[in-house]
DNA sequence: ACGTAAGCGAGACGGTACGTCAGGTCTTAGG
DNA sequence: CCTAAGACCTGACGTACCGTCTCGCTTACGT
């Protein structure tokens, strides 16, 4: 959300290779557009009017929104969520949920994601990415966690990744639905739910 | 499929009242649609022209597209699906989870249904009828499903309403990843998770 | 533009017979609609919500727009517009002329006559209406005071049909470009130089 | 009515640049239609049909119907109407104004300007642009003429612009009433009585 | 006296046009 | 060769009215 207020004309051609500049001014206009007014006011026209660059520069480097919104995401994600490691499962995964969601929440990324996954409706090309080049990655923390606790004799070794996907299936499904409650016995009771833990008596 | 391609000029007005061959015409014309092109392909442009109606006419009845969709698709599921009652819920589980997913991929409904998912992504309005009148009416046979295994004590009568939830994530998330597989196994293990049934050994 | 602001509701058929007061409401409404909103705002289906009447209620008795109009141009105008007497030819046409712009400004009429004449530029029945039964009414008085003038010898007895149409024209130049001026002394000197008296000395 | 029947499908962008081609294929469209069809039948979409253009590149550049309007007028009328200095006053205006009616009645443009006449009616914008910036154009070779006849002592120098607007009020008159007839004689009698000239004994 | 014919309000209907927005393509000018 | 710019065509948006139609009702009039 940085430069996107400066007056954006400033910026003419560095000749025949791609403008940092430019590219920073696109992103930057694009993610603000889309914490600003969600997937339906997201348009590659007022993403070209705020970023002061010409919609063929957008196609060029982005071919599909879907493209445009990936890299947002990524851009936004990276930095931010780490995974807990207090020993307990079902309070490390809480944790990681309700992080995860916070997350969802507060920063354009969740936004993105939806409008992703609404792309992916319509777009073949925006659901190869969901799914193919997204959605792995995702798995990957969420796995090490129940193989851990697996290793740590707290759930059983069968089955691990089928739960992650219900897992997946269920953090989606909350923000897909727009309830991203901070609820924290609530979400733990799902979190149990999911992973199968005998509950200590 | 029906009378979308018979000449569609001939239908007058009758009077001050709901014309049910208009009705009939335009949700046909918008199931072809749908099922023809998909949701981007989708317009009501599109769908007035092939029904020989008046935009003003669809927009009087539905006045989003997310009510148009919504329409199709229960007018569509009605018939289909049953609701089986073997008295195995896992087995009971599979056959309507599966037949649910053969619905939604062999009827333009289905296809209606992830385009409805997309657009509530995108407009509050369509994510209101998506989350409170349809979501709702989704659960019903589940919870009685759960509810008479609960019953036969075949799993515990403890969060029902979390385990339905779960199910529904689940079967959406098939649905949105375009991932509606058929086996019947795979399919009976995640089934078998979500409720937490004893194995019986 | 009396009882367009109660309750419309109350009126029923009356038989097989027109119904006063629903004409009455029409009329109302239209006038006032027409003050209001001028040509452009002025639309068949507002005069009917506004008088509470069913459109077809209003094409069974004025079956195109022109008709209506005419119909509350020539209600309008009846009551107002007094053909002054002084004696004088200049001072008489002169008064007169003001006089009728006064009412053209101030009152419903002059919009309508404006849209009227729109109209006929559109539509060939509103050009028959306003050429040959509107224009030769409003000569008749012009051509009186023309004729007395002459019997006095204050101008000659000729071209006075022509003098006639000079300042028709002149005065429908005035409307047609808003420029309803109160300016006397202008007005007088116009009038001089249609009616081509000669000056006193 | 030159090339509106080809097949208007061929052309492309040339750039970011006003396309001659589109213009001129937007005006030829614009013009056969208010010929054939009259004000009523024109319509921007229509144009955009027959021009085989997009309507927001017609609102690009002519953002209201006046705007078209006067473009098809002026572009009509440049080449076409000469004034006449034959050095008789009565005679070189009554050629004058027999030759703008033969405009008027041959010649899309006639059409157009009663359109635009009846626009402005409706539209304050058309107004303006009628009264501030077409109607002072209008004027100025006929005061021309008019100055020249009272420097030749054929008339008083005094009133000038007063008579040259009830010329054109008049000439306006008849063709809002489409009274644009052919007799000579009786045009020159107007004439006469507009410029004020002493007769001839 | 009573059936019928007309008038009434309402409002749905198939349409046309409105003016706007965005999509994705193309070309120029300039670095 | 890339960039910014912006015009181009396309097509859909949602709205306003058009003029027609039918309904269900009410009332006056002619038998």
């Amino acid at each position: 959300m940085a430069d996107s207020a400066e007056p954006p004309k400033l910026r003419r051609s560095i000749g025949a290779r791609r403008n940092p500049a430019t590219e920073a001014a696109i992103l930057a206009a694009a993610r603000d557009l889309i914490a600003e007014r969600g997937y339906a006011g997201f348009s590659i026209e007022e993403v070209a009017r705020r970023a002061g660059a010409g919609k063929p520069t957008i196609y060029r480097w982005w071919p599909t929104k879907a493209d445009l919104f990936l890299t947002i995401y990524r851009a936004e994600k990276a930095s931010t969520i780490v995974i807990p490691g207090r020993g307990d499962l079902v309070l490390d995964l809480t944790d990681y949920t309700l992080a995860l969601w916070r997350f969802w929440r507060t920063n354009p990324a969740g936004v993105a994601f939806r409008a992703l996954v609404a792309e992916a409706q319509a777009d073949a090309q925006a659901l190869v990415l969901l799914r193919d080049r997204f959605l792995p990655e995702r798995r990957v923390p969420m796995r090490a966690l129940l193989t851990a606790a697996a290793e740590r004799g707290e759930i059983s070794p069968d089955d691990i990744d089928r739960r992650v996907t219900l897992w997946i299936a269920f953090i989606w499904y909350r923000l897909l639905t727009a309830t991203l409650a901070e609820d924290r016995d609530e979400v733990a009771a799902y979190m149990r739910l999911i992973v199968g833990r005998i509950e200590p008596r």
